[in-house]
DNA sequence: TCCGTAGGTCACATCGCTGTCAAGAGTTCA
DNA sequence: TGAACTCTTGACAGCGATGTGACCTACGGA
């Protein structure tokens, strides 16, 4: 292995010297420089990150904390990893996803290691317990989603009020008065303090009232098959229902299978419209569905972003929120006919989950 | 920070003795073990993975080398990384998910800095150039599939042959002759040698040979949208096909979307068999797809083995090839009627990519 | 009684790099 | 000519572990 002492040898300089130039934290003569560049290069000279990180006390290294067993890794965590990773290596850090319990215990085992210097926290709880083990161990973290308490803490997160409330009104824009939302499922104990779930279903509930629509939300679990079943309940229970919004992006798929299973044409006998998606999952229906797309590239890199300023002892960026975008695909339309005044159709309405 | 040494003394006993202990590499008496143990508990004591990799010449991390950017990051290598990364914990190691790209340039800089013990290769094509950087390195790895030269490469990687002669089978004892095999798309400069599109084509030509078949190979990359397209193109330029075998993932619910958009019904008009698949996305479609489930955990925990055997210097465990299992759905069934001798239809067959 | 052997423990050099402190080389100004 | 600075560079002490070689009991056999 080619060491800093062989380069610092060839070039005829000290050790120290060659490490003022590659961390640039001395001046260097050009003279110089080109010596020890050579150097390096003849050489074929690779810095140790061991030794730099036991040395310095800084790994360069990222973890992207991702509770692999509780969340499916779909293909909207695949964009936050892929957007942050990038983010990561402009500015010399490494971005690695790792496993970890949503407990804390092994991301407490992780810190105590010294492995890594942040933390990127990701599918945040209200109340997550690895917040306060990253705050005992006072590793620096970003958190891609938002704990109630936010004293202090870097975060990004999606703007679930807007989102939600640019969903709400392209439905009502489009003549819908009868919605529906099929939501997370909070009864789960895995995800009944899950951040979207709660802001998105607090946020429909907002919106939908400030609209004076109904309020009609099910719970449904992120699987096709539970979006299979949310459908056909809502058919069931709530058959004035001109249009939905679904959260989950698998359960969107489902519903869609459901719908159609139980004879609707989409968007003529329904509109539907996935809340939090990407393109490849939207294509997969047909018709296409329309989506907010999930903002996963900007919440990566910001998230990153925000964390690394935090190492790097920066001005810390402010919170950002960001919304997600309507898509228009075509699961979305008028309704057939104008809304008679089912009553009792509202009067079941008002009693689902409120 | 606690160290070894604050330990150390707390214990009455030198560094070397602790970790002597920590590492069992020399026997301890079972009364100096007990106050270092207690010593190490009442200061709360972790060992610092830095330091020890500097001195020991050995960081414990394997990266997942996964081109992020060429190969979409889906259920299926979720699988592989889950249960890779499960396989490493029990020995004493993390497996973190490193984006490298397919040529070779961002692993070998991460060789370079001597992070990794050992690298898991993902999505390996035929002629790998990860694979040269990896030997010129002499970084210690295992494949999750196959390069044509596997000279004492310690490998894992699905049986495509046997996989493929089984889908067939089914397709063929359900009374199936004119079946045709949706592949991947080889002219992609991206995927042109990509191991599972050209070893599973490879193999159908093969037993579809065999079992007296025409042979109808379709490319087709792995996006919904292209699956659709494909379906369509099959429907026109062979309408005497009775049963598809798709290969990709996401392609296989465009083929799906795509038979239902020209009024087939599935599985009546036509079969459809999905190679390769998890069975998150088989429960995508309506009906659930027949699919040939990816031995993704199994593969994961093997490859993951193999290398750890290497790294540890024990006998390196055989390479294991692993059949795709058949998971019955319901989008195969018998043909509707006996096959017609269709001769221009069979003309046909035989011209397509063959 | 003496020696060989094995079990336990310790001192210390090392891993490759960082960063502090001090010293040498020019420059400028009085 | 020398004092006062500014630039560059070098020596060296860590960073927190590992692991080698030496040493120091015991114990058993000859």
């Amino acid at each position: 292995m080619v060491t800093m002492r062989d380069v610092a040898q060839r070039a005829g300089v000290s050790i120290a010297t060659v490490s003022f130039l590659l961390n640039d934290t001395k001046p260097v003569t050009a003279a110089t420089r080109a010596r020890i560049e050579q150097a390096m290069v003849e050489l074929g000279y690779r810095r140790n990150m061991v030794a730099r990180a036991l040395a310095s006390r800084r790994t360069h290294i990222i973890a992207m904390a991702y509770p692999a067993l509780e969340h499916k890794f779909g293909m909207s965590t695949a964009e936050f990893f892929t957007s942050a990773a990038e983010a990561a290596r402009k500015e010399d850090y490494h971005l690695v996803l790792w496993p970890v319990g949503n407990d804390g215990v092994e991301l407490r085992e992780l810190l105590g290691q010294g492995l890594v210097d942040g933390v990127v926290l990701m599918e945040v709880q209200l109340d997550d317990p690895r917040v306060d083990v990253l705050q005992q161990a006072g590793t620096p973290f970003a958190l891609i989603g938002r704990t109630t308490e936010l004293e202090g803490l870097s975060h990004v997160d999606i703007d679930f009020d807007t989102t939600v409330e640019d969903a709400v009104k392209h439905l009502y824009d489009h003549g819908h008065r009868e919605m529906a939302l099929i939501s997370g499922d909070l009864d789960d104990p895995r995800f009944h303090d899950y951040g979207p779930w709660v802001r998105t279903e607090d946020a429909y509930r907002r919106v939908a009232a400030s609209y004076g629509l109904p309020v009609v939300v099910l719970p449904c679990s992120d699987t096709t098959q539970a979006g299979k079943l949310a459908a056909e309940r809502l058919l069931a229970e709530h058959p004035e229902t001109t249009a939905m919004l679904v959260l989950n992006e698998y359960a969107a798929l489902g519903v869609v299978s459901g719908l159609r299973r139980s004879g609707r044409d989409i968007p003529a006998d329904m509109s539907v419209l996935s809340l939090l998606m990407v393109p490849e999952t939207a294509a997969m229906t047909d018709p296409e569905l329309t989506m907010m797309r999930t903002p996963g590239p900007e919440l990566g890199q910001l998230g990153t972003e925000a964390l690394i300023r935090e190492l790097e002892g920066a001005d810390p960026l402010p919170p950002q929120l960001v919304p997600a975008k309507l898509f228009p695909g075509a699961t979305v339309t008028a309704p057939k006919a104008p809304q008679p005044k089912a009553s009792a159709g509202r009067r079941a309405a008002r009693k689902a989950r409120s």
